[in-house]
DNA sequence: GTTGAGCGTT
């Protein structure tokens, strides 16, 4: 099972990979991704993290609130896009 | 070549 992380305050130069090396120090990362605006290409400076269920609270609480490439950044677990208004 | 609260693609 995996679990979607949602991951904000980030870095503007932070990319996928970034978030992949970093996460998986703390549990196993299935996938990461940053969200880039699609009109301009720009990151949006969050992304999402999909990680093993086992590990999710870990990461969460390994990385929450942590500094990442000198921002402090936010950890939590994502909302589904449904559940947004 | 900028910015700073937020919850994304198929």
């Amino acid at each position: 099972m995996v679990r979607t992380l949602y991951v904000g305050n980030l870095p503007w130069a932070t990319k996928a990979e970034d978030l992949q090396e970093a996460f998986s120090r703390y549990g196993e990362i299935i996938s990461a991704r940053v969200i880039t605006d699609r009109e301009t290409g720009r990151s949006r400076g969050f992304g999402f993290v999909e990680v093993a269920d086992d590990d999710a609270d870990a990461i969460i609480a390994a990385m929450n609130g942590t500094e990442f490439n000198g921002r402090t950044i936010t950890v939590n677990e994502a909302r589904a896009r449904d559940e947004r208004p």
